[in-house]
DNA sequence: TTTTATTTTTAGTTTTGTCTAAATTTAATT
DNA sequence: AATTAAATTTAGACAAAACTAAAAATAAAA
């Protein structure tokens, strides 16, 4: 499998958690930052070798195998994500970009020793589940801090949005994963959240809070 | 640069130490695993990009901005390798092939870090020196055990060859880096070592004593 | 249900890195 | 110095992965 391949496998993978019963041309496309009719050509390919379903003007769906292959790649993003930030030193907000490169070296055996080495983790730095060796997803219970209801505890597990932006924003309230979150107040006109966060009291935006899971 | 660059900067560099005065166009190519042809090519995009000087049935050289790249990839090399024995638990003999794949990772940042945290170590597994981040080599002074006198004691600072074979070999000897070696005798006829290692008498063929450098 | 708009696919090119086969240059040998 | 051998380069072709522009299919609107 080439790093080109990989990257549609990956990127119809994620797509298909939100349309399951079929990926759009367009989609793929806009995500790859590539054209349409390129992405036509590499269905055909993934198609030929048993990756993805694929039907003309019927979306595409990842076969066992390519599903197999994309949470391998997953894995090994997330993995090397955790090896950036806990190991290296890095934040946050930096490890994505290198992972993307990280994600495509191919043995198996640095893989599964990576994981061992950083003590089996299940969830990367912006609490994504990390699949295990066998491809099984551990489930993360969550909510939306915008979801919650006020006056009761929780803590920071993860983030939906992962930009650049909106992690620096967390980085400059110390809003990290492990606070604790308590809802104060809930504004009825747009949502505005009175938070307390790690015992600090604090006002964020209804986008804020969808953005942001608690448990 | 794209990664097939990157390797014939690299194999330029290698080849470079052995034959400071021009590359031969085929000794890449048997590097490579490539044809002579296609080594033609490369070397016209490099030195369209000054990476390499070169002219026509003159073989080549690198450029002051090709020897710094060629350092930085071979930078990465070693100190992943480092990482993968140190880290990981890999045994000697099983990071090279890891190693060409990562060495192709972009990020400064990313190796200046996995370069603290491995401690700024001098030397890979294999005690080839780590060029520093400015492209720095710490020269390693050491003798090939073969040219050594007898009774002297010296300890194993690297090897020569590297390939799978020579290194299990080492390993089923319990010959490692830092071993403490010291030459009892030499067969005149063929030039078998007897040694003794870590306290340990054994018999080595000229071929091995010609591999293991000491110091 | 037509018509229009959008999405997707096809057809034909381009670029990168490779190849084969032929031509050329340099090196070695008689 | 002429000839042969070896190394190197050129010319032309190919596969992968992308592109543009045009055609076809599906979806949305009148």
């Amino acid at each position: 499998m080439t790093i080109s391949e990989e990257n549609y496998i990956k990127v119809i993978y994620h797509l298909s958690l939100v349309s399951p019963k079929g990926v759009n041309t367009n989609a793929i496309a806009g995500m790859l930052d590539t054209k349409a009719s390129s992405v036509t050509d590499m269905m055909k390919k993934l198609s030929d070798k048993d990756l993805v379903t694929y039907q003309k003007y019927q979306g595409v769906t990842l076969t066992d195998k390519g599903l197999h292959s994309a949470k391998m790649i997953v894995r090994k993003h997330r993995l090397w994500e955790v090896f950036l930030v806990d190991k290296l030193g890095f934040s946050w907000d930096e490890v994505h970009e290198i992972a993307e490169e990280l994600e495509h070296i191919k043995s198996e055996q640095l893989i599964n020793k990576l994981d061992a080495f950083l003590g089996f983790p299940v969830a990367d730095p912006h609490g994504d589940p990390i699949p295990d060796a066998k491809g099984i997803i551990k489930k993360i219970e969550k909510q939306l801090l915008s979801e919650v209801e006020i006056n009761a505890s929780f803590h920071c597990v993860g983030v939906k949005d992962s930009s650049t932006d909106f992690l620096k924003y967390l980085d400059k309230q110390k809003i990290a994963l492990g606070s604790v979150v308590k809802v104060i107040d809930k504004e009825d006109f747009d949502d505005t959240l009175t938070v307390e966060i790690d015992g600090k009291r604090l006002t964020i935006s209804n986008k804020i809070a969808n953005n942001l899971y608690v448990q």
